[in-house]
DNA sequence: TATGAATGAGTCTTCATTCAT
DNA sequence: CATGAATGAAGACTCATTCAT
């Protein structure tokens, strides 16, 4: 929303041409997540998502092909972001910390906000959009589970990790993380689940594991 | 054609009209079944369950009120039978071999069966149907979890079970078999999942929990 | 297939098969008023008549061809019957009397009886069954015109009527008797209309109608 | 067809969107009069009605929320303003004239327009659609029937009127132009009615009445 | 005769998409 | 670039009618 420069000179404050259009584009696009999280996609309407938006109906029509570029786009662009931000593990930084590093973001950074609910619209959409579910396996799980892997490798490494299951079963350390995501977007409601304290609980879990008593 | 005669001599039992209803109505749930798997609630066509279940258009109308009634009917139908199969761990039995049960059932009558469709079904759709999703929430989740926390008061007594976490977050346990069930469903193409192996390894984890070494 | 013999046999005090089917073909016609009545002719739902004839569906198809022949058979045969009862004025009676005997039979035997349902049905769905609007002026219409105007040349032969204006124009004569139909059935839960208090009235104005002062 | 330039020159005044959108609606509204009273409520398919007003089907949904919409509001904007043509008597105009005058707007205002096509419809759609009795008779048939004994008062005050049953009965005066437009509507084709000159008849029948000879 | 489960043609209604302004 | 009136294909749902029992 960067409003900010050259407003002072004529009436209408008309900032420039691409500017605007990015400014239109992304309000399509918060809309169309709104819409398509509460409804799904099928049943989100266009309509709504232009009102949201406070665009015309047309308008969508001008930055998206059609209702299915809209909502591919929009898973597209909404996580890949998140992958670069998990780099391999250097220096002498202790796996707990990485762990609890991970678990800290995901709730502030996923959980907590509208990426949960584009997770949710992948696990829910997936199956009827195959090239979506792939894109999303190539550029979000694929990384994540080998991410998770070479954390693994790192903590047998230092010693830290005794289990070798846990390099073998990345999807073990992602577990509580997919159902709290679940649980939080439709159980939510009837029964609170302290995520973070779960989080915790699993981490502990996971450091304690593979040890010979 | 004559219809007035010999009825015994035949094969079939002469399914009374009431029998025959029935069993239309069950194949309309299986036919159902396989359309809102694959296609969504939104997206599946009443005709294509009627053609699948080789029956009219109309004739779902005669068993179900409405396309909904038809989904929510299937999804209470198909799950509640599961909850009643848990039962209070009694006797000398070890939680390992509890939770081996249970993995080995979760796997056997629930990922590999179209129960896993249905489980998918709440968890895409249980957003635009609260009173699935509180169904849900109220015949399978809690029992489930409670379920859970009993097996774990149990091991616990029983000194098995030595990390209390695992009592309060009953999520930990069951979080393996949600990811194996929305692996499977969306990136099993993509990258098998050894979903037996990865559940024994997570029980060897729960076990191992707590321990102070 | 001789129906009326052999039949005090069996147990049941089983009146004759004709007897039987009549009394189920009037039941099915009674509930066919009822609801072409209340919902008009395309709205009105061979099921709900079933039901109200406490008969099955397929019944009404073994004595009506189909829903239309139901319909017109209801309407031909419940107002034919009335016509017979209009004879032409004889003897020393009073045109007055011949009048207020006409509306007293107007009011008891067809305003306040389901045959008012029957002419606003014809009245509501004439248009679309010419048919019936022809059968309807043949055998209802016609005759009763005829007889006001048989009854007016009596009046004027006898000099109780001296307007000529009411010979060339029976519907002078029956108009109250229409409006009151179609008040009572559309505007008396809002405005109570006395009906016969308002026939005794036009037959007042008929009599003095003409009258040079 | 350069869109852009030379508008002024042309012939058609540039309807503004708002106006094209105005006309449209209103032809569909003449559309559904002829479909509506030709078919009845439940007979007529938007279908038609989209395609005598040469236009979409989904067009209409763009109009009126819905069928029942479309017949309420065609109804709703067809009388009312007839009412208000309606004013008290003043001066020293006879009540002869003024019934004259309500004749002659009758025949030539309503039964000779497709006003009497809405009439018709009221009549026999009235009860199924309990809240349109009700406008009608709120808005159509109590002013009228007001308007009528006020008529009366006024003519009894100037010595024109001496029924005093009149007053009480206004649908007496009514009378035949309900039974005119039944007429016309259903028997019109068998026996032609002279409208006109039968509400001649009845006007002076209204004057001569109560008169002691 | 009587039944009611089954059928599918027929309708209303929605909504993604287009396009003239 | 932006709009929203217009469109019509698509799909849910109804109900008269049939027919096996």
């Amino acid at each position: 929303m960067s409003r900010s420069t050259a407003k002072q000179t004529a009436s209408k404050p008309k900032p420039s041409r691409a500017l605007r259009a990015a400014e239109t584009r992304q309000a399509i696009l918060d809309a169309a997540l709104d819409e398509f999280s509460a409804q799904g996609f099928a049943a989100a309407r266009i309509e709504d998502v232009a009102k949201r938006a406070a665009v015309g109906k047309g308008t969508i029509y001008l930055h998206f092909k059609d209702k299915e570029a809209l909502f591919q786009e929009l898973v597209r662009t909404s996580l890949v972001p998140l992958v670069g931000s998990m780099r391999a593990p250097t220096g002498e930084v202790s796996v707990r910390s990485l762990l609890e590093t991970f678990a800290d973001t995901f709730v502030r950074d996923i959980l907590n906000t509208r990426r949960s609910d584009i997770i949710r619209l992948v696990i829910a959409e997936g199956r009827r959009f195959p090239s979506l579910a792939e894109f999303h396996f190539r550029e979000v799980i694929a990384p994540a589970t080998a991410a998770m892997q070479r954390l693994m490798t790192y903590g047998i490494a230092r010693g830290e990790i005794t289990n070798p299951d846990l390099q073998r079963f990345p999807q073990l350390i992602i577990g509580p993380a997919m159902v709290a995501l679940i649980w939080q977007g439709l159980f939510g409601k009837f029964a609170a689940l302290d995520v973070a304290a779960m989080m915790r609980a699993h981490i502990d879990m996971i450091l304690q594991s593979g040890r010979t008593p």
